[in-house]
DNA sequence: CCTTAATATAAGACTTGACATATATATTAC
DNA sequence: GTAATATATATGTCAAGTCTTATATTAAGG
């Protein structure tokens, strides 16, 4: 149940629609929670539902009306609640490694071929993470105070220590291939 | 579609039933891709019906009968061909990143407790790792030749790297928060 | 002029995975 | 003696997430 608080978290900052919230999370924390905008406006409905936000209908005229959520006492409380709880453990799935567990099934060539794929898609994403900072100022600046957006970025550091660490591993095996360090049978 | 890849992933080294699978899932995969029970016993059947394993019934007296899956040349084509094509990126959700991303609205108090509470997570987590080899030694001898164990290995290492980057990425947010370095708004 | 993108919300269908429960017998532990 | 554990497979149900499509208007681009 991240995302009801994931949204919880964001309309706790000031009230959003659902647009807004789709805008944000894809700027903010799609990496580690990406969110469907079929399931944030399903997710709004349950949590008013809930009395754990309130909603507020604006009407446009020249585009369609707009349902702004406010977070509600109760919504807040539920948020604290869930922040200073232990996370679920997610299982952090990954095909990948599954690849990789059963690689030895492959020829060389090919396990090469897939780790350099791998270093390659790692180093994309080192440099977009790179380019980050820029688009999460964006929001820092109607959202965020410094106390907030100082552990915004802490997310990314850790999105970098760890795909600089899968980048080392992934560039570690590509030269023991090289080496001819990889068992024959 | 994983579970259905690493399912033909180790009926490809020898035929087992739902539950031997269970069993060798638990201990080797799962820290990447966890399997429900019932899930194996569904996915077995469904692949069964693809063509890609094929089931040969053991009966037994004293014990309920047990269903043993082979691979099938189609499996085993099917196995190759997702292989050595590129993984679907698996979103990687983390719970644990969408509370960091909202902490300011935390109390520092609160924010050290959780990232305390993080890094002695982490830290057993690191330890159950030191464990695991010999636990991986026990399908090593049955199933495994030299080439195929040096790719199970390889995703412990993986573990190993990401989680201690983690636990470096904790200690260095718990050494910001105790030297007052956390904007206070 | 036509098409695409932006603004805005929502429902339908589907897949994956999680959790509980059912069934049946033999062995092990207390 | 009784309860728990191991062996072995299977169904029911639910939650979460993904993908597609529907609706309606305006502005911008080619």
């Amino acid at each position: 149940m991240s995302l009801d608080h994931a949204i919880l978290g964001f309309l706790n900052y000031q009230p959003f629609s659902g647009y807004d919230l789709k805008k944000i999370f894809d700027t903010t924390v799609r990496h580690f929670w990406p969110a469907d905008q079929s399931q944030i406006y399903r997710t709004l409905g349950r949590l008013a539902g809930q009395g754990c936000i309130r909603m507020e209908k604006i009407e446009q005229t020249s585009r369609p009306d707009r349902k702004v959520y406010h977070i509600t006492e109760a919504g807040r409380r539920e948020l604290v609640g869930w922040m200073t709880t232990a996370p679920p453990n997610d299982p952090a799935r990954s095909a990948a490694l599954v690849q990789v567990f059963f690689a030895g099934q492959l020829t060389d060539k090919q396990i090469l071929a897939k780790f350099e794929e791998f270093a390659f898609m790692m180093r994309g994403i080192l440099k977009l993470y790179d380019d980050l900072p820029e688009k999460l100022d964006e929001y820092a600046q109607v959202v965020g105070s410094p106390r907030e957006t100082f552990f915004w970025r802490s997310t990314l550091d850790l999105g970098k220590r760890t795909m600089r660490a899968n980048l080392e591993w992934a560039e570690h095996i590509i030269a023991q291939i090289k080496k001819g360090q990889v068992p024959r049978k």
